[in-house]
DNA sequence: TAAACATATTGACAAAATTTGATTTGACGC
DNA sequence: GCGTCAAATCAAATTTTGTCAATATGTTTA
């Protein structure tokens, strides 16, 4: 059973790898087919492909089949929402309820 | 070795785990003691301390000693700082130099 | 249709993260 | 100082992730 945790979480898998970070980094050159990836990236094939999936699953990445080449880009829709929802993590609630500690 | 990615990792694995997610939930009703967090959450107490070590090196909480008890509160400065983070790493480079793949 | 190529999937293994219980450390009151 | 309590640390067990090699899938071209 995914949890609204396990949700939130999966979104920022994403940046938690050093290779994904790598990946984004490149990605923020503009869409990249997986085989340039590839090239600039100390992973092998299937290493690769494991980490775009996790990207696009994330919804920080999309993807765009062409023939037989897979193209990846940044999801500005995904790094929108990945960005308000880590804003709304991390905001104080309306409701502030104080909760004192045992004996205070 | 650390890398700049490494440490940019460590920033989003505070996000990246459903206890740790629950933990922030709590924390955005306010400071709390570590006490309180434990009772409202299925966590032992060694299992706690060890979450709240994670978050507080992340940058995102801070702690405040007070006597016997620890004090967590989600840290403003370091959420603003993951905010601006996650932007960065999710623009387009200015120098947008493409590269095709192979043959096209 | 067959061969070649790009990528995905799988399974075995390695490495890293998490959990748990026991022990330690540090603060407090007696 | 001694006993107590909160929290941190440690070590072992477990779970989750990541890697790698082999294989499968799907597309293109001959």
């Amino acid at each position: 059973m995914a949890t609204v945790y396990d949700e939130h979480a999966k979104v920022f898998k994403a940046f938690c790898d050093e290779k994904r970070l790598r990946i984004l980094e490149l990605l923020r050159g503009g869409e990249k087919c997986a085989c340039v990836l590839q090239e600039q990236l100390d992973l092998g094939q299937s290493g690769l492909s494991y980490h775009m999936k996790l990207l696009v699953e994330s919804g920080i990445v999309e993807s765009r089949q062409e023939g037989k080449w897979t193209h990846y880009k940044i999801s500005e829709k995904g790094s929108t929402y990945a960005g308000t929802l880590l804003k709304e993590l991390t905001t104080p609630n309306a409701v502030t309820e104080e909760k004192d500690c045992r004996d205070k």
